[in-house]
DNA sequence: AAATATACCTTGACAGGCGAGGTATATATA
DNA sequence: TATATATACCTCGCCTGTCAAGGTATATTT
């Protein structure tokens, strides 16, 4: 259990948010681009992962299609969509304020 | 549900921990110290912090003794342990490394 | 032939948060 | 006098996000 997992939960949704931004993705992708980010430091379990995917689709934050490949696995692309883009800044403020509350809360 | 309630998840015993770093404290104490040190914007439910407090002493971070109120409710008062102390000062480390990875994460 | 990489998925358990409910003492208000 | 409010503690059981474990399929490398 890496030091971060607890601290990081809740941030998934975001996490794919900020990914999807600028263009559309899928799964395995995106957690590689992950590890990469983090210099190898963190990722998503697939689990996570693939449960987030629903709830974001669920919400109406992302939308999903099936890619065109004519070889390898088959890949399930993901787009945000106007409602997920509004979630994400959202989210984003909400961060910002989180982070000032907790530091203000460790302060002894 | 206020906004910052889910990204605030695991960090209950850290903010404990802060609190009863420089003195010894009871729930409904810290708990007020929480709102007002965030202006109102935040407080633990006491379920939550109850929890917290049974999983504190549990691991060894705090102990607990009853105070000698002569008049009024009856405190049951918390001290961190050495073992607290150590373990407040890793979870601000492990704080300080989410914090920045998060960030990483939510930049599009 | 077997291992590795790519790529998707589900099930069920676990842990922390918390709504709802309960107990008791003391003071302020109607 | 009754009742509301503040102080102060507690438990039970649900909810939700995480994730270990397991599964499927295709392509490439050894």
């Amino acid at each position: 259990m890496p030091l971060t997992a607890d601290l990081i939960r809740g941030h998934t949704e975001s996490i794919i948010l900020a990914h999807l931004f600028h263009q559309d993705s899928y799964g395995y992708e995106i957690n590689k681009s992950i590890q990469e980010k983090t210099g190898g430091s963190y990722e998503l379990k697939e689990a996570t992962l693939y449960s987030a995917f629903r709830r974001l689709e669920q919400a109406g934050a992302i939308s999903s299609y099936w890619g065109d490949e004519t070889t390898g696995a088959r890949r399930r692309y993901y787009t945000i969509t106007a409602l997920g883009r509004t979630l994400f800044e959202q989210n984003k403020r909400d961060w910002q304020a989180a982070k000032q509350l907790i530091d203000t809360l460790l302060e002894i």
